[in-house]
RNA sequence: GGAGAGGUACCGAAGUGGUCAUAACGGGCCGCUCUCGAAAAGCGGUUGGGCGCAAGCUCACGUGGGUUCGAAUCCCACCCUCUCCGCCA
């Protein structure tokens, strides 16, 4: 959420960023509304400082036990005026707070302007492996070694779910566990374990909702949302909560599930792992000062680079154009891993900066100390967060990179003490 | 799921229709005095939002409604926490 007074100061920056984005949201509705609220909230608190005011009198007039009747019948008018008044502002409140509410981020000036072929690599790390035969994909690499069940999945849950079996879900521990290690031990994070649902004001807090909602599990007799990522439990830590200045920066990693419906890309990667309802993930969130937001940033990414890096896959960093750009972020790299057998590109992490956005919307400040005057005050903190990293896609990157011609997978180095020091998988 | 208790500032807690919401009282924290230093004691300071150039005004007692000239206080609904019982990994 954009602040309302930066809104109405700065129209045409927020103008010019919805442009940007190719969004089309209409501002003077914004403006009018914003321009009424004012204009009958000032009404308002003077009928209130009115009748506060007669108030005072009338329990002093009674406590005299003289007769109050006038002044009481007198305030009656007032206080219709005053009710009147409160239900106008309530329903401007509310039509003011959905408008705001679906107004996206203001993109950062470093990232280019236009759609998604106007995303810029930054850099690439590492090499595709050479392979001297023709490298097969994932998913026939998973029937023949027998450690994913893809039928058996769908006959359980639905399609695009993913069953593991066997070594394959053993890949599957070892590489949170490998991330968790790496990021707690190397990188400084505090491990974090959240709750896989939350409720609607967290989902709010950090922008999925009320936007995405059809993208959500949702249930049903509950008010409560099957998490898409952990950065919503997460970066929901601190709802509602004003932080000490020396607390800052608070790096949080925390594994979880993510469950998404993914409404809306029916019939786009039906096959394999590419495109799942559930996966499991480790995700980086950061609380930071703002003047630090976008150093903090430049690392978090490094953090995620990193993993991809000792897992020796190689990658590019991906600069997201505007129009590319998620609803609360104000810059965002993705991470693509190459994969040998799809010869593709796989996302496997976004690495954002939503400065004040998300704070905002979960109220989440620090108190700092005003150099000038000395005195203390609030002020929004900046959440960034990031994969580190996605796993389903870069299970995929492992198998079919490291795929050997006799149709097993080696194991990159850094996971095998996590398998039992085993070198490959085979049948 | 059943029964009960409760939700007021950083914490504990008082206030049960009016002149006590920056909110009694106690504690914590910060500053100062005293001290070689500390403790103790004393004094002072310690919530957040909105409108306004400012002075200032206004809002917030879990949330949302209602009654009233006036609600922390009365009524209704909902949410949450705790205790006991039941069920249970």
């Amino acid at each position: 959420m954009l602040d309302i007074k930066f809104i109405r100061e700065n129209l045409d920056v927020v103008k010019q960023s919805l442009i940007d984005r190719n969004l089309k949201i209409d501002l003077n509705v914004f403006i009018k509304l914003d321009e009424s609220r004012r204009q009958e909230l000032t009404e308002l608190e003077g009928l209130r400082a009115k009748r506060n005011k007669a108030n005072d009198e009338i329990s002093v007039i009674l406590k005299e036990k003289k007769d109050a009747k006038d002044k009481i019948s007198s305030m009656k008018e007032i206080s219709a005026r005053i009710s009147e008044l409160e239900g106008s502002l309530k329903g401007i409140d509310e039509e003011l707070g959905k408008i705001v509410l679906n107004i996206p981020n203001i993109p950062h000036p470093s990232i280019p302007r236009g759609d998604a072929s106007c995303n810029k690599i930054v850099r690439s790390w590492g090499e595709p492996p050479k392979l001297d035969f023709k490298p097969v994909t994932h998913i026939e690499l998973a029937e023949h070694l027998d450690i994913i069940d893809f039928p058996r999945a769908t006959k359980i849950t639905g399609s695009n779910f993913i069953l593991f079996k066997g070594w394959g879900a053993r890949l599957e521990r070892a590489l949170f566990n490998f991330m968790l290690d790496l990021h707690t031990r190397e990188h400084g994070y505090t491990e974090i374990f959240p709750p896989f649902l939350v409720n609607r004001a967290s989902m709010t807090g950090t922008g999925q909702l009320p936007k995405l909602e059809e993208d959500m599990y949702k249930l049903k007799d509950d008010d409560l949302f099957l998490i898409p990522t952990a950065e919503v439990p997460v970066t929901n830590i601190f709802r509602d909560e004003i932080l000490e200045e020396e607390k800052l920066p608070i790096y949080y990693a925390a594994y979880t599930a993510c469950f998404r419906r993914e409404a809306g890309s029916y019939g786009k990667d039906t096959k394999g792992l590419t495109r799942v309802h559930q996966f499991d993930k480790v995700e980086m969130v950061k609380f930071v000062k703002p003047e630090d937001s976008y150093d903090e940033l430049e690392k978090l990414l490094a953090n995620a680079e990193r993993v991809l890096q000792l897992l020796g896959l190689s990658y590019r960093v991906n600069m997201l154009a505007t129009q590319d750009l998620s609803f609360s972020a104000s810059k965002c790299y993705d991470l693509e891993a190459y994969a040998a057998g799809s010869d593709r590109w796989f996302e496997v992490s976004s690495c954002s900066n939503f400065e004040s956005f998300q704070a905002r919307r979960a109220n989440i400040k620090f108190r700092r100390l005003d150099a000038k005057t000395g005195k203390k005050f609030t002020e929004h903190v900046h959440t960034l967060n990031g994969s580190g990293v996605a796993l389903a896609r870069t299970v995929i990157a492992i198998m079919e990179n490291y795929q050997q011609k006799d149709g097993s997978i080696l194991i990159p180095e850094v996971l095998r003490p996590y398998m039992n020091g085993q070198e490959r998988i085979s049948k």
